[in-house]
DNA sequence: ACTACAGCTGCCAGTTCGCG
DNA sequence: CGCGAACTGGCAGCTGTAGT
């Protein structure tokens, strides 16, 4: 276990295991390709400084064929892919001091032993003990809970495959988990007096290592948040954006209301309804907000209220300053007796970048 | 093959609000 | 104060997709 904290940004993916399985044959190509372009982002962020690529060497041979050439796992040469040093998982990365000065490490999957072998080991070396052993029936794995640390030592709940013989959990363990840790420890994370850049594509937890951002793959491939590679989320910003049609000037944030304003994007209440669940108001305005601040959109939110008799207010958000906040809404929804401004939006408030935290 | 989850729809019960 | 429109939230059932 790493008692102090390693100097670096650590994001992890939260929803694939990316093991070679899942990416080496043809149906696969996408997730690959997605690969490959955090690869280059990477490098390029990074700038001059190095950037390693560990994956497993079946993975590495699909991803140079992929690009029209061929990898050598033979050679103890430094090889390169779309700017990035590779290296595969195994005894040739333990020990060595090579890759301490680089800026980046990216590791692809992760190494499992095929259960088989494990439970060959297990029988090797626990076959003679007094407790029974267990093993698989049909050779699957099972789903265990365990916990993922955070930078900020929250955790969080999450499954890994496991043996259901501890002592086999345990080499499995040592040999997966501990082939992540050993080629993140090749950075030398600890002694580093420039913070650096480790990105764990596999959502195997490591546990001598704090997690900054835990993401799904979508948003590590885009370099974005998972909120904003939420469905909900984009189906907002193309609702805004106006589908077919021209950007929206304003938008009611009711459930009628979106229907009405974005029909494209929410073609009956229902599915206006169905956006809205779990989606607090305040959590719709937050994303609006954001949404207009990208665009570099000025926003006023408003409330809407029939003149007639009966009826609730209804928020809606108009893409203007507080001035034209009222002309705008009135005709816009010509229908509402009252357009109450409720409040303006800081183009950009200072910080750059809102930060949206999951729902 | 199995599980988990997202999205859609219909249905229902309950709340909020302002006008008359 | 009562009414009714519009909003809120929950549940069940169905479908399709993705991950393992």
């Amino acid at each position: 276990r790493l008692l102090a904290r390693p100097k670096a940004h650590v994001i992890q993916v939260s929803d694939k295991t990316l093991a070679p399985s899942t990416l080496k044959d043809e149906e696969h190509k996408k997730q690959r390709d997605d690969i490959v372009r955090i690869i280059k982002r990477e490098v390029e962020r990074a700038r001059k400084r190095d950037v390693l690529v560990v994956a497993p060497k079946s993975v590495l041979h699909k991803l140079y064929e992929d690009n029209g050439e061929t990898f050598n796992d033979k050679s103890s040469q430094p090889q390169m892919l779309h700017g990035a040093t590779v290296r595969w998982f195994g005894p040739r990365l333990l020990g060595i001091n090579t890759y301490s000065d680089f800026a980046t490490i990216i590791l692809v999957g992760r190494l499992q032993l095929p259960v088989v072998a494990l439970e060959d080991q297990l029988r090797a070396l626990f076959g003679d003990s007094d407790m029974p052993l267990s093993f698989t029936d049909g050779g699957r794995l099972k789903a265990l809970k365990t916990s993922l640390l955070r930078a900020d030592d929250t955790r969080v709940d999450v499954k890994v495959q496991s043996h259901p013989d501890p002592r086999g959990a345990a080499l499995l363990r040592q040999s997966r988990e501990a082939q992540s840790e050993q080629a993140i420890a090749r950075l030398r994370l600890l002694g580093a007096n420039t913070p650096k850049r480790v990105l764990v594509l596999s959502n195997v937890p490591l546990p001598g290592l704090p997690v900054n951002e835990w993401l799904k793959f979508d948003a590590v491939v885009q370099d974005k948040s998972d909120v904003q590679v939420s469905k909900k989320y984009q189906s907002l910003e193309r609702a805004i954006d106006g589908a077919n049609g021209p950007v929206l000037r304003g938008i009611r944030l009711s459930a009628s209301g979106l229907n009405k304003d974005a029909k494209d994007v929410f073609p009956s209440v229902g599915s206006a309804k169905e956006f809205r669940k779990k989606l607090p108001l305040k959590v719709i305005l937050e994303w609006v907000e954001s949404i207009a601040a990208d665009r570099g959109l000025p926003a006023t939110s408003m409330l809407l209220s029939k003149s007639r008799r009966g009826g609730h207010e209804t928020h809606a958000v108009v893409f203007t300053t507080a001035k034209g906040a009222r002309h705008l809404s009135q005709h816009l929804w010509p229908e509402f007796g009252k357009h109450i401004v409720s409040e303006e939006f800081g183009l950009l408030k200072n910080e750059e970048t809102a930060v949206l935290e999951p729902i």
